[in-house]
This record gives C-alpha cells, structure tokens and sequence, in this order.
DNA sequence: TTTAGCACTATTCATACCTGAGTGCTAACA
DNA sequence: TGTTAGCACTCAGGTATGAATAGTGCTAAA
C-alpha cells in the first residue's frame, strides 16, 4: 500500500505526463504539487515508487514515467472522473438531435459524437439480446430478373439481400417459399434458423425447386448479416495522430483490428464486461499493435433489449479522468434515448 | 525534342530511380544502358536533360532524379507497357469467378482485385449512363410501425431505406403514395424526379396526408442515394507503405481525399477522360496532400450502359509500365463481364 | 563528339565535446 | 526518524569536426 503522499505523487506524475509528454522530474513535481516538500524528498519518494515498480526512467538520469503498472494503480485507486461540463453535454444533446428509423443509426451516430469530442477513435457496438429471434420474411419482386430478400428480427434490425435469377421466376413459388418460411422459421432464434437453414429446409425446397443452391447461399448470408454484431467505428484517422511514424507497419496492423468484427469481438465482447467502465491496458490486450495504446470500455443497458457496448481507443497517455466522466454520462444518455426509440416503435 | 540516346537515358534513370529510390548517378547508368559510352559523356547528357527541366538532383553533387516534367515526358513517349503474365491473367480470371447478383457486387470486386495485385489503391466507379431512369418503387411493411421504401433504377441500381412512423400506418394510404410515385415519377430520369419532389409532390401528398416532411425527407434521401455515384476504394492501408512518416497530416489527407466522394469525383470524373488509359502526376492535380503521389486511370465502356473508370492510386514512383499494362486489360475484362451481366439480366 | 582526369561539393557516418535536466547519495538538520 | 541542502555523476541532445564516399562540372586531349 501507498502512503498518501506517494499516491498524490503518482497521481500528478501521470498527470503532467499526460499533459506533457516530458518525464516528469523532482523539481517540476515541487512546483506542482498541492503540498511543500523539498525535490530531493520527491526523489526520495520517487526511488521507492519506483521500486514498486509503478515509476520508470527511460534512461538513468531522467525524469520518471508511470509504468504499465503504475497506470493500472492510477487507474484502479488514483483516478477522479470529472463531470462534463455544460457545453459539452449541451452538444451531444443536440449531435444527436434529429429522428431514427434504426437503432443501428443511434448506435453510428454515438460512434461520431463520441470520436468528434474526444478526437480518439470511438467504436460501439448495439445492444444485443441474448436471443434475437426472425420475426419477418418477405420476397419483393423488384423487375423480371431481380428480388429482394427482406428479413426483420425481434431486435428491429432489418436486413436484405438482392438475389438474380436467370430466367423469369415462378410467382406462385416465391409465395411458397414464404411460406415456408414463414411456417418453419419465423419465430425461431436465429443460430436455430440458420442450423435449421441447412438441416430441415434444403429438403422441403426441393420438392418445389430444381437447384436450391442459390437460393440457400442467399438466404445463409442474410441470416449471417443479421446475426453478426455490427460495430461502428468513427475516427480511425485519429489515430494517426498519436502514431508514430517510423513504424507504419504497427499502425496497419492497428487498422486492420478496428475493421475486423472478429478482432474487435475479442476486445469488447460484452459478456466479459463488467457492469460499468473499464480502462484496459495496451499491455494487458496481449497484442503486439496495441502495446502502446488503451482502450476504455462502458456498456449500457436497455433493459431486456441488451446490453451494448461504447469504447474509446487511443494511446496509453488518454486523459482518463475526463474521459471517464464522459463516458459515464455518455452510456447513461444512450441508453436513455434507446429506451425511448423502444418505447416508440417496439411492438414485441 | 530529345535524341534517341537522351530518351534512353531519362527511360533507364526512371527505371532505376522507381527500383531503387535512390537518386541515380552516371556510373551506375553506364553499366545498365544497352549501349556504351563513357559516364563523362553520360554526366553532358545529363547536364542537358537537365537544363530542359526533365531532371533534377537533390543536392549539388548527387545523382539525377526525373523531375515532375522528366515523368510527364517519360509517360507521354517512353513508357512501354508490359503484358500481363499468364499466372496474373487466371488469377483475375479466379478472383472474379462467382456469381453476382449486383452489378455493384463486380466493380467492388474489381477494386478488392486490383488493390490486391498492385498493391497500390485501387477506386473504381460503376458505368455512368447519362440519363438513369427510376423504373420502379415499391413500400413493404416490414412490422407495425416501419416500412421499407424500395426503388429500382434503369441501370439496375436497387435502392432502400426505412421509415418509422409513430402511429399504426394506413394500408390505404400507403397505396396511396406508391401509386402517386407509380403515376408521377417511375418513368423519369432520376434529376428530373428530385426536382419534382420538391415541386409537384408535396402538394399532391398533402391531399392524403397531414404531414408530409418525414416521408419527402426520406424519398428526397432515397432517390439521392440512387443518384450519387458510388466509388469503391480498396486497399487504403497500402498508402502507410509509401507515406512518409513524419508528416501524418499528409497521410491524413490523403484518407480523407479518398473517402469523400467529392473529392474522388473531381480526379476521376469519367467525362474528363479521354478514352482509355491515362496517368496523372500528383503536381498536376492541384491539391497539396497528392502532390508526391499519382493516379493511374482508365476506363472502360459498356455500349449504352455507360463508361466506368478504375484508378490506382500512389506514390508518384510507380511501375508505370507494368501498370498500364495490366490496367488495359483489366479494363476489357470487366467491360466484357458487365456487358456479360447485363446480357443475362437487363430487362430495360 | 567522346573521353580521361582532376578539382570540387554534399551527404553520411563516426567521434568528440558541451550543456542542461535530472538523479542518487551523503551529511547535516529539526 | 523524516526532511533538506549540496554535490558528484549520468545521459540525451545539440553542435562541431573530420574522413570516406559518391557524385558532379570542366578542361584538355584523342
């Protein structure tokens, strides 16, 4: 445990790291901190901070950094969230301020507000129930050669797919297909539509339909599209300011994880959240790209439409306190508006 | 005009300078040209390519690089395009190999191919006829509260957005408005429907309706969508490979060039291009973030359908040769699969 | 017109030096 | 026992210096 002055110490080496970008030293510490002590105590201090291993020197005779430790302690004992302030909030409330006819918008548009204000880059992620369910299906015939797939699911999200066919189509078929459907699949979750997809449902289309290949591709990636988690990622260029340039390759591998749902699963899968915010450390991501940056995590709830996830990524050096404090109003405002859009138009 | 020696020259120092960036000297020309002469009698040579602006050097004493001129030359009467090898030739054969219910669908998939060849940024543009027309519009219920507007252009473009209204929607009406739409604008060139949906629309909607804003806003969204031509860029990160790394506004810059379809209209609007293949130098473009990059356009024609143009975007060091080379006939391979599509489908 | 030769120039690399910011340690002090 | 002043020490970073290298331009001869 640390005494309280190694604690404001800590505190304000990280703050004027933050702010700087220097390794902080005795005297500068002197001038900063809320209380009189003499640098050469600072010094006294700060070896035994190091010690511990939450200070470190990047040559041995500088001024200390925090370390990856250190961080975890600032972030664990240390930080104070600040609220937001008037103007802030006052700009959210109208960034966001026009009409949805998706919850998928909602959920972008936090994305951009959030990447605007803090110019890190914001990923969210929307609400995911532990069970979605297919509650509509329907064929729009859209000219002599060209349909469109429509499917709705229990969470609001419509998806569709533009199937081609050869040669004209058979009406009467399509409105079986519908039915079928309609009668084997609608209602059911979705990881069961599409198991059922490839089990029961190739055979009742074949009594109708010569090749059913086509028609079950189509059908598979749509259920696909519906089921996997949608993140929206705004401000990607942003971390351009914070890289460094003589390693462009550590920056590629960083982009390529913020396009990919699958990398992006790992980081901010909900589950493994704890109810709240959470600072994760580059260093405890166990990437190789991410080493040098931290990503903070919030989830919201909604109820019994899910919990999802907002998350901001940017360099180790992030100013903590006031994103935090942003982000806790942040996922409490969301929730609040997609709790609203529900009760608009829910009718499950 | 140059002698056939000096073109030798600025060819082989264009050549040596895109395999090695570095600066070439005459030594080394003297051992790569296929003819012999002396390096003195190369350094006269130089001296005058010099003089009439078609090189430049770094410093007083260093080799020659081709200047923003040399390159215009050098492309204008030097450059010799490669065939494309066999093996790239099936693997574009391959890569394109599946079926494609959208046209959109292959000229996407021509940026992922070209991007992946080159690796170089690629953008392509779907074929532009000069007058679409919108050929179809329907609405689908999709649940109690949302619907689905769906229109179909001449050019097999199919369209969608949803719509959420607060109250239970009236069937009536909504047959109502599509026969309206039916009656109106199908039919239409797409510049010609916008303009009446600011026009004559409103007045007839507001017989039926009481208030008609969210449903034109919607529409107006709709039909621009349709209308605003939609490049496709793939292989974005390749530019960290050529961006210099001290100077991350540039790259920036660059992104936000590419990802704004204003800006990639203004460099590869289709009717500034002569036919076929044409490479534009950064120092030409006007704009500051390019100027040490080049575009490689070219394009390819449909008949009635239109003309499209695919690009490749990079660092003004580009293999030019090989480039255009593979370009001219990438360019008659996809006109000759979307001439394919449209044989098998196009009902217009 | 071409070439050999030479004087000249700029980059690059290593080496050396200096300064400033910072440390650790010791001894004195409260 | 904790705090402070003082001092010797260290290292990064900037600046100067010199040698090696790769190139040039120019002149005079072939």
């Amino acid at each position: 445990m640390l005494s309280q002055r190694q604690d404001a110490i800590l505190r304000e080496v990280v703050r004027i790291f933050t702010d700087t970008g220097q390794p902080v030293g005795s005297k500068t510490l002197m001038n900063e901190l809320p209380f009189h002590v003499s640098s050469a105590t600072i010094r006294n201090e700060m070896a035994m901070l190091e010690e511990v291993g939450y200070l470190e020197k990047t040559h041995l005779s500088s001024g200390r950094i925090p370390s990856a430790m250190g961080y975890r302690y600032y972030l664990d004992h240390l930080v104070q969230p600040t609220s937001v302030p008037q103007d802030i909030a006052q700009r959210i409330d109208e960034d966001f301020g026009k009409t949805y006819h998706q919850i998928g918008d909602i959920i972008e548009q936090s994305a951009k507000i959030l990447s605007h204000l803090t110019s890190y880059t914001a990923i969210t992620l929307g609400p995911e129930s532990s069970s979605i369910r297919l509650t509509g299906f329907r064929i729009v015939p859209l000219n002599a050669h060209q349909l469109m797939a429509i499917i709705v699911t229990s969470d609001n999200n419509v998806e569709n797919n533009i199937y081609t066919v050869d040669d004209d189509f058979d009406t009467s078929l399509i409105e079986k297909i519908v039915n079928i459907v309609n009668d084997k699949l609608v209602g059911q979750p979705l990881n069961k539509v599409l198991q059922m997809l490839h089990s029961d449902v190739p055979a009742i289309l074949s009594e109708y339909m010569y090749s059913t290949d086509g028609l079950l591709d189509m059908m598979d990636s749509l259920f696909k599209k519906a089921e996997s988690e949608k993140y929206y990622v705004d401000g990607q260029l942003n971390l351009l300011n914070y890289a460094n340039g003589d390693d462009m390759s550590e920056v590629q591998s960083l982009f390529s994880i913020i396009n990919q749902s699958n990398d992006l699963r790992k980081l901010l899968d909900p589950s493994i959240l704890d109810d709240g915010i959470k600072v994760r450390l580059g260093s405890e991501l166990g990437s190789d790209a991410l080493k040098n940056y931290s990503i903070i995590t919030a989830n919201y709830d909604v109820g019994h439409h899910g919990k999802g996830v907002i998350a901001l990524l940017g360099p180790t050096t992030m100013h903590y306190s006031q994103l935090i404090g942003l982000l806790g109003e942040f996922r409490v405002e969301l929730a609040k508006r997609l709790i609203d859009y529900y009760s608009r138009y829910d009718d499950s």
